[in-house]
DNA sequence: ATGTTCAGTATACAAAAGTATACTGATATT
DNA sequence: AATATCAGTATACTTTTGTATACTGAACAT
C-alpha cells in the first residue's frame, strides 16, 4: 500500500514519485466540484439515462449535467452507450474504477466521522458551511 | 465501516444518513483546492513557520498561505501556535486529525495506480490535466 | 538611522467554476 | 399540423478561487 507520510519524509530525502502524483491528481479530478460524487452516486444507485440523472440530482441544470458526464467518460469513469432504438436511448454506467471509486469515498466519509468524534472531544468548533 | 454504497442501495429505501454527508463535505473540504495539499504535506515533514512553508510551497503567495493556513485552522487541521521569544516564533502544526488525513491521501493515491492500469490495459486514455 | 527578518495584510485583477434561461433537432404520438 | 419526449447545446451572466504586487509593523543588528 502506498504512504504519503514515508515519501514526503524528508525535504532532501527521496522524492515523491511522480506516480504517486499523477495518481492523486486523478483522484482529486473524479472527487472535486459541486456535482461529481452526486452523479456518481445516481450512477451507483443504477440511474442510467440523462433525464433520470437530471431529476435525482437536484437542482443541476443540463449544460452542468452534460459537462460533466463528458469530463467523467474522459477519465474513463463512466461509459456512454448508444442504443439506436426509438426513441434513442443513451445510457452512463460506471466503468469498474468509477464503481471502485466507492472505496475513496468510504475512507473519506470515515476520516470525517473520526475527525467530527475528535473536534468535538477536544472542545474545538467543526465549520459545517 | 462505512459504505458509500449501502446507503445509497436505492432512490426509494433508507435515505443518506445526514452525518455521512457531513463528515464527506468536511473531508472534501480538506482535500479539494490547489493548496491544501501541498501544505499539509510540507506540515507532515515538519515544517513549521511561516517563512519555510512559503519556500517548501512552490509558487504560493503569502496571501494565500496565510487564508489556507486559516482555513485549515478553523476546521482543527492545523494549530497556531506562538512563542512570544523574539524575535516572534509561530509555529504551525497538524492536529491528531490532521496527521491522520494521510490515510484518506493514500487511499486516493491507491485509486489512481489502480485506475490507470485498469485503463492502459483496457487501452482507454487518461487525461492528465 | 538604516537595513533585515518574521509574519503577515491590502488592493486590484484574472481565471475557473457554476447558474439561469432559452433553444435545437430527431423521432413519435394525437 | 401541433404537441411531446429525449438528449442535449447556446448565450450570457454571477460567484468562487487564485494571482500579482506592494506594503505594514514589531523587534533586533550594524
Amino acid at each position: 500500500m502506498s504512504d504519503f507520510k514515508d515519501f514526503i519524509g524528508s525535504d532532501k530525502g527521496p522524492q515523491c514519485p511522480r506516480t504517486y502524483i499523477l495518481a492523486l491528481t486523478d483522484t482529486l479530478n473524479v472527487v472535486s466540484g459541486k456535482w461529481k460524487l452526486p452523479i456518481i452516486a445516481a450512477l451507483l444507485r443504477g440511474v442510467s439515462r440523462f433525464k433520470d440523472l437530471l431529476d435525482s440530482t437536484e437542482k443541476i441544470t443540463p449544460r452542468m449535467l452534460s459537462k460533466e458526464l463528458k469530463e467523467l467518460e474522459m477519465n474513463s469513469i463512466v461509459e456512454r452507450k448508444v442504443y439506436s432504438q426509438t426513441p434513442v436511448l443513451i445510457e452512463y454506467k460506471l466503468t469498474k474504477s468509477g464503481k471502485e471509486i466507492a472505496n475513496v469515498i468510504d475512507s473519506m466519509i470515515d476520516w470525517g466521522m473520526v475527525h467530527r468524534t475528535q473536534v468535538i472531544t477536544d472542545g474545538d468548533a467543526v465549520k459545517t458551511s
